[in-house]
DNA sequence: TGTGTAGTACTACGGGTGTCGTAAACGAAT
DNA sequence: ATTCGTTTACGACACCCGTAGTACTACACA
């Protein structure tokens, strides 16, 4: 079991999942226009990058004349999660006291962040009491 | 600059950090002794790993006899940094309280942690007061 | 019906990683 | 000294990522 974290993505990937995300269906390229912004990438880049995403099957397309319409086929919640887990697994052991204490540590937490965690943190002890 | 993030590391090269810091040397035996209730690897391909370790400045080394003994040659505050932060930025935008919460969302969340947490940023409110 | 063009598939290359095998170096024991 | 064993160095290989050139396919229009 635990084959390989096969919802892991590396930036680029995560860029590309965000447009579909947002758009919800998007040609090879649409996505690379979006990415366009960010990134200088050549069109079959983009297309190698969605052909090796769907490959893993965190994409997917229909055929829409010659075109493919790429969508996600995952949540953005389950790659947050994973993401999220990963480095609570990996870095802290699952030792979240540590996690959190590390994340708050930080130079740029504003005293917005800690109260609005402070509330996030009440209502979960309230419900779940 | 900001070349590329010099102290990302991967799951077996933290295992490998993790030895040094606690050991604080260790000669590439040592290291795949401990290594080897996780994972069956061959003393070469430890040795490989630290060699490439020390190649991006991670680790280092001192002669003793015809060992070599290795240290880490970064802290570990630093490479947990780089990782959350990693995960901060690429993930969530740098929206902390957005971290927080899914951090906090978690399945396995004791109420332990959710009251250290809260202390925690208790702590951290009144002293940035 | 032929051809241009848009779009995808295929192939490739340089890097980095995990994984080792084998060669070379250097002390130790005989 | 010669041999042996321990330890490191070098080279390799498969695999994935970012990146892209080129070849192929198939509609669209003349």
């Amino acid at each position: 079991m635990a084959s390989e974290d096969p919802t892991f993505v590396t930036d680029l990937q995560l860029e590309v999942l965000r447009i579909l995300w947002s758009a919800g269906e998007a040609t090879v390229n649409e996505v690379h226009r979006e990415l366009q912004s960010s990134r200088e990438l050549a069109p079959t880049t983009v297309a190698t990058l969605l052909g090796r995403l769907e490959k893993r099957g965190l994409v997917s397309h229909t055929i829409d004349g010659r075109q493919y319409r790429y969508s996600a086929a995952v949540e953005e919640s389950d790659i947050v999660r994973a993401a999220v887990d990963e480095v609570a697994t990996r870095v802290f052991g699952g030792d979240l006291t540590a996690f959190a204490a590390q994340l708050l540590s930080g130079k740029d937490v504003k005293p917005d962040d800690l109260a609005r965690i402070r509330a996030l943190i009440d209502e979960r002890m309230s419900e779940s009491n």
